[in-house]
RNA sequence: GGCCCCUUAGUCUAGCGGUUAGGACGUCGCCCUCUCACGGCGAAGACAUGGGUUCGAUUCCCGUAGGGGUCACCA
């Protein structure tokens, strides 16, 4: 195979989307299989919506996910610039040229007018098909016009589409369509086709909404005299009612998947997963990926997003995390929630306690709160265990670890089998109504490690405030 | 509505003419257990539908239904 060379091309009208991010990461991993080489272009001439901004934001998320580009902005390379408004001579430039050659021609139908035939269209019932008026008329660069490609009426155009198979487009449901705006804007067919052209781009994935481009990309693409590259058209990420993934299906921001507490390999994990399979295996690291990603296996299906099997492989790559790696990952989180956590032993002890238990980093958070500040005392807890029957037990664990000069684990298992022992009863009686005293709450870590993580004097202190709430 | 695409459990999928239709998330049950998790074991749950082709269809073809996409001087 040649080295592949593919692009993900955004326009910056935003931050970038779940399902943007998909598709740079197919387009990536297939550079990164076969050493091919791996673009990206910022396709910004829509100038009412794009802004520097959510160009900042669309690079920002690609790098978080850890997908690099070879060529872009940033990085450069030969075939720049790769801003399509720096670019407009070059879509102007084979415009022209297809003026010259007869392919395409000037339009001076405005905007109103052609509202009126579309208008009439939808009264009647047909499809609306821009009727060739000013095909034939002579060529004046003075007055306003757009630039159409002459779209032949007759015949079909068809491709085989890696993931859909062969795609085929009837020529009488296109029409000339425009391919310079008035404003000398390319509109983004033209510009997709020019650019990919000279960037030398072999292989176009993309979403699949773009399926219905393709047969009039191609159809430029042999006006301007360049070979077609393959395409790969990739389902839809859709919501649970089956719509497309949108705002009221939960965030669709990429980055918010970071506040809310995921690792950017498992995220890639779960996108990857969602319309691509490699046998049974659910797990797989970037190099992993790379080494198995094709076309083939990618399915012909939208999916849908499921928060659930996220939260799942985003648990399963936190566990995998060292101590050291988890406690690094963990402090941010603990800064945004106001609870004063250092990169220390303490934290360490934590998240060794809490990567079974929490799934994201924010679950971490608001699993170990009480190790970072006051309890917050659940009430049915309190009611249920912190009672009169309780006291003698609390008291105990109490005196005993009054008596010990350091939290030894071992010290603390003995204390407490101790004290359950001694008053014949089972090891939750003696557990529980010191869990509620020190954490607020019935679920938590083993209690010894609660008690050694807090420490002595956090611990009597505890229980003390614990004992007095007894009645 | 026209055109294009899609259709295995609630969800993601394996399957590539002959399988007790496999795995994963989720759900439920049991075990482990100081709670919560983790882990282990188990359960329920799918080939949209009607015709073909074939000795035999989840698998190939056609229709129907359902879903998605798209019909701009947006991308």
């Amino acid at each position: 195979m040649i080295a592949p060379r593919v692009r993900f091309a955004p326009s910056p009208t935003g931050y970038l989307h779940i399902g943007g991010a998909r598709t740079a990461l197919f387009n990536w991993l297939f550079a990164r299989r076969h050493g091919g080489t791996f673009v990206l272009r910022i396709e910004d001439t829509d100038r009412e919506r794009s802004t520097q901004a959510a160009v900042a934001a669309i690079l920002e998320g690609m790098r978080w996910l850890g997908l690099d580009w070879d060529e872009g902005p940033g990085v450069g390379g030969p075939h720049g610039p790769y801003f399509q408004t720096e670019r407009l001579d070059v879509y102007r430039a084979q415009a022209d040229r297809l003026i010259a050659q007869g392919k395409a021609y000037a339009c001076t139908c405005t905007r109103e007018e052609l509202d009126v035939l579309r208008k009439q269209a939808e009264a009647r019932k047909v499809q609306f098909r821009y009727p060739g008026t000013c095909r034939n008329r002579a060529y004046d660069p003075a007055q306003r016009h757009v630039i159409r490609l002459i779209v032949p009426e007759a015949g079909a155009t068809s491709f085989d589409d890696l993931v859909k198979g062969t795609i085929t487009t009837p020529h009488d449901t296109l029409q000339d369509e425009v391919i310079l705006r008035g404003d000398g804007m390319p509109l983004y067919n033209f510009g997709a086709v020019v650019d990919d052209v000279t960037m030398e781009i072999n292989l176009v994935a993309r979403g699949d909404d773009h399926v219905n481009n393709t047969a009039r990309q191609i159809l430029i693409y042999q006006a301007l005299g360049y070979p077609v590259p393959a395409f790969a058209h990739l389902p839809m990420i859709l919501g649970a009612d089956k719509t497309r993934l949108s705002k009221r299906h939960g965030a669709t921001n990429l980055m918010s998947y970071r506040e809310m507490g995921f690792l950017p390999g498992a995220l890639v994990n779960y996108l990857v997963r969602l319309g691509w399979s490699h046998g049974d295996q659910e797990i797989f690291t970037m190099q992993e990926l790379i080494e198995h990603f094709d076309w083939k296996q990618v399915g012909a299906t939208a999916g849908i997003f499921n928060p659930d099997k996220l939260l799942w492989v985003n648990h399963q790559w936190l566990r995998a995390l060292s101590d050291d790696d988890l406690a690094r990952g963990a402090v941010p989180y603990f800064a945004a929630a106001g609870l004063p956590a250092a990169d220390d032993q303490k934290l360490r002890l934590i998240v060794r306690q809490l990567r079974e238990r929490a799934k994201s980093f924010v679950e971490i958070v608001q699993q170990a709160r009480y190790f970072y500040a006051p309890i917050q005392l659940d009430e049915k807890a309190r009611q249920k265990q912190l009672t009169a029957e309780a006291r003698p037990f609390l008291q105990a664990v109490r005196d005993g670890v009054a008596g010990m000069d350091t939290m030894e684990l071992a010290a603390l298992e003995r204390l407490f089998a101790e004290v359950a022992a001694r008053a014949g009863v089972g090891l939750g009686k003696v557990a529980q109504p010191v869990r509620v005293a020190l954490t607020g709450g019935t679920a938590s870590p083993g209690i010894h490690d609660v008690v050694q993580i807090l420490g002595k004097s956090e611990t009597l202190a505890r229980l003390d405030a614990g004992l007095a709430l007894i009645p």
